[in-house]
DNA sequence: TGAGGGATTGCATTCGAATGCACTCACCAC
DNA sequence: GTGGTGAGTGCATTCGAATGCAATCCCTCA
């Protein structure tokens, strides 16, 4: 009826459930004839270890959670692909949480990585300070991905971003552009508010205006007419959505971009760099992030002992026709 | 050390370990008086039930895969953002595998699915004849989205697609834009060959040439030049990425859409609808569909000897200003 | 007062694989 | 021939919760 049992396998091969059990783990000595015997029997019965039994056991699932904050937007769809591609190499398999902004859902969510007994999990998501308990409470490790914690007190791995909003502010500065408004994130965004501080930085204070916007393509629309009645020479946006938006939207108002105003965004995403948009921007080394985070965790899993450094990347302003740095 | 069982929270609640399994499991009798103590001491010690000890006796896990076939584009993105939130609406746990187009990826993806005791299997991805019986060998019941199965043998939701791409060829021709290039998807694809006879059917048999595409943004941007060799008067693609390709190609060339020629796309994606594209392009109703495909494997997963009858769903033609039809 | 019945409860077993321990052999060296 | 070695093997137990069955309790009604 059901699938076949490590017993069938056994009887049928004339072993012990032990032999079969060994021949199926990784680090199970069995002699080469018996694992041959047991290995007949499996295919013809179509056996396949169950692995939540497994996991009963040795206590790991092999499984590893991404919760993803943001449904919309451009960024994080490329985000979970990459994840997905890099836990597969990894050979985990990955369950996957959107929290959608609701901060209530990420409790949700680490209540059931804790029933699942998932081995590890990486986020990217915000959470409360009052949470941390909560995340320590599951006793699995954690890794942060473009986000960092204030008290250090996960690993985390990020993309410097005050720096590279300060460079890209002041190369519209030298660039003649010093009439600038700005488009930031929410402000209860970690990274929103790094963004903005270079920015702030490196504009030396003289800007025309800031809006406050909320990462999305339909607020940078919205918002074109408010920043175009400002007359600035460059707009800067605390990430793409929002630049393609304004882009957009500018574009509704007969306003071109980049002969009448300059637009820069922030993320260096794949969506951004169509070229209808092609914008400036900065570009964060999302692949290799993935892939550090996850070959982190993979550490963090094996060694739960030894505490994961973290890692900061540096990000790179590509130019594009947006805003002709 | 490691987190409570069900036995230190019945010792601790001095009742026995069947009681505390029947308070937290749904149809378990307990008197209110005891299910009270119960839950006090699991509170008290932070018990949470092993759902993978569960699932050994259930047989059930509560997870379902989802198997995308494409990492890039920007269809897919979308889909699996919609298949997150409506498998959490519907209580499931998403184990998300994309197969990139290999085909042999699809083998591993589902040997382990099996291994994992998943519920139920929703599935964009194609497979090939001989796998048929490997799907079946899981005995997890499976639904196709955006894919349909030829022989019928597994229930599938889909949009109905050919009517519509004839519709939006004949359009074209009514709005005097009979010399059209068709840019298709791969020949393996089951929807693109879908779109491609209604295009074909819709013009009646005259068409400038058809062009071999392979969905992706890249190919319909390199195809650009070639396609405005034959100077058509619309370029119909069979999928949103391909006309955004084409779109930002023509625009190198120094020629406009609309006003030079008129390009159409295939989807009603997300991104096609930015303003900068404001593709004309069918639109698949795409949230009901996957809704529809996680009811029907809930009901399946409930049911198993009921068959599912799939569902055919109607899009639209949404006109932007691409090609104003 | 006692029989009948429904509601709770606990005991013991089960799910399927992993693993510590003891045991069997075959082989080698002295 | 004996003791030693070590690889292979099986037995029995374990992981944590679910559940059939039997035992128990409390009520009710005759």
């Amino acid at each position: 009826m059901g699938s076949p049992t490590s017993y069938d396998v056994a009887t049928r091969a004339g072993v012990s459930q032990s032999a079969v059990s060994r021949t199926f783990s990784p680090n199970g000595k069995v002699a080469a004839a018996t694992r041959a015997k047991v290995i007949k029997a499996a295919e013809e019965l179509g056996y396949k270890p169950n692995l939540l039994a497994r996991s009963l056991i040795t206590g790991k699932t092999n499984m590893v959670a991404a919760i993803v904050s943001q449904t919309s937007g451009r960024f994080y769809p490329e985000v979970v692909q990459m994840l997905a591609s890099a836990l597969e190499q990894a050979g985990k398999k990955m369950l996957l949480f959107y929290t959608d902004g609701r901060i209530d859902r990420v409790e949700e969510v680490l209540d059931e990585i804790g029933r699942y007994q998932i081995d590890g999990v990486i986020a990217t998501t915000q959470f409360a300070p009052d949470r941390r308990e909560l995340i320590r409470s599951i006793g699995r490790p954690l890794m942060l991905l473009n986000r960092s914690d204030p008290k250090q007190e996960f690993p985390s791995v990020i993309c410097e971003q005050t720096q590279g909003a300060a460079q890209m502010a002041s190369r519209l500065v030298e660039a003649g552009r010093s009439r600038v408004v700005l488009l930031s994130g929410p402000n209860d965004n970690f990274v929103a508010r790094h963004r903005m501080m270079g920015a702030l930085d490196g504009l030396g204070g003289a800007y025309l205006d800031t809006i406050k916007g909320d990462f999305s393509y339909d607020c940078g629309r919205k918002f074109a007419h408010q920043i175009i009645s400002m007359k600035p020479e460059a707009v800067m946006c605390m990430n793409d959505s929002m630049a393609m938006g304004v882009i957009d939207g500018l574009d509704q108002l007969q306003i071109r971009v980049p002969e009448d105003v300059w637009v820069t965004g922030f993320d260096g995403s794949f969506a951004g760099a169509l070229g209808r948009y092609d914008l400036t921007t900065f570009a964060q080394p999302l692949a290799d992030m993935v892939s550090e985070a996850v070959s982190q965790l993979q550490h963090l899993m094996d060694n739960p002992e030894t505490p994961a450094p973290g890692a900061v990347f540096e990000g790179t302003i590509r130019v594009g026709r947006s805003a002709p740095l």
